[in-house]
DNA sequence: ATTTTTTATCGTAAAATTACGATATAGAGA
DNA sequence: TCTCTATATCGTAATTTTACGATAAAAAAT
């Protein structure tokens, strides 16, 4: 009894990752976290926090998101927890993203017609 | 009577825009499709249904928010619709996510260590 | 003119996401 | 030990997403 899929073909395992990273990037609270991490570089946690206008509990679940994305690593520093860019992660994103999709969609000089049809 | 936005400091619209686009592509299904379309490099429309076990009305609300996103651009053709990928769009996405994050991730030689605390 | 083909949209149900407050946990400091 | 601080998790409500069938629309073919 197998689970009918959506896809003929289904995505291997890079894709599920990119797509995973990618879902959790398209939320626009995530997005801006993970942009704050990266400008204050070093770890944060409740600072995070009052960066947004929400409660703890929300904040801390997108950071969950993220985590389980593999775009940033928590580290247990006393009471608290000290959030970072997993480089790892971001690394992989962006080379897979520049692989991406290859056979198309070189910039074009002149003024830009569709590709359609 | 303004709306309290989640965020202290708001995406501007280029990033409302790549955010918009990642969202998009977070959904397998649609994820596939792009590389669908990308592969046959040629416009498709019943196509990708048939390419798909979705329900026509399910691949075309997909499709839908593929244009949305500006990642897609669909040419009624008799009584189909044509769609290919959008170049510039596909373009946007690359570039954007390649300025992203640059202050940080560097590939890193030797055994990866965390960047965290 | 009528039928067929192809696609978009509408209404709606099920599932997932996003948000909150309350509670649990775990270390630091008194 | 007891309290305070910081964070994760739980339960739950509201919203959004995803999926479907049915219907509408528009061009092609008969």
């Amino acid at each position: 009894m197998t689970k009918d899929l959506p896809l003929i073909h289904e995505l291997n395992r890079n894709e599920i990752r990119l797509a995973a990273m990618l879902k959790a990037l398209g939320n626009p609270v995530r997005f801006r976290i993970m942009q704050h991490l990266a400008e204050s570089q070093m770890c944060i946690t409740g600072d995070i926090v009052s960066f947004t206008t929400l409660a703890q509990s929300t904040v801390s679940q997108h950071l969950k998101v993220l985590r389980e994305a593999g775009l940033i690593e928590g580290e247990i520093e006393g009471p608290a927890t000290c959030y970072c860019i997993n480089a790892e992660g971001v690394q992989f994103l962006k080379s897979q993203v520049e692989k991406w999709l290859p056979n198309c969609c070189m910039p074009e000089p002149g003024p830009s017609r569709s590709n359609c049809c």
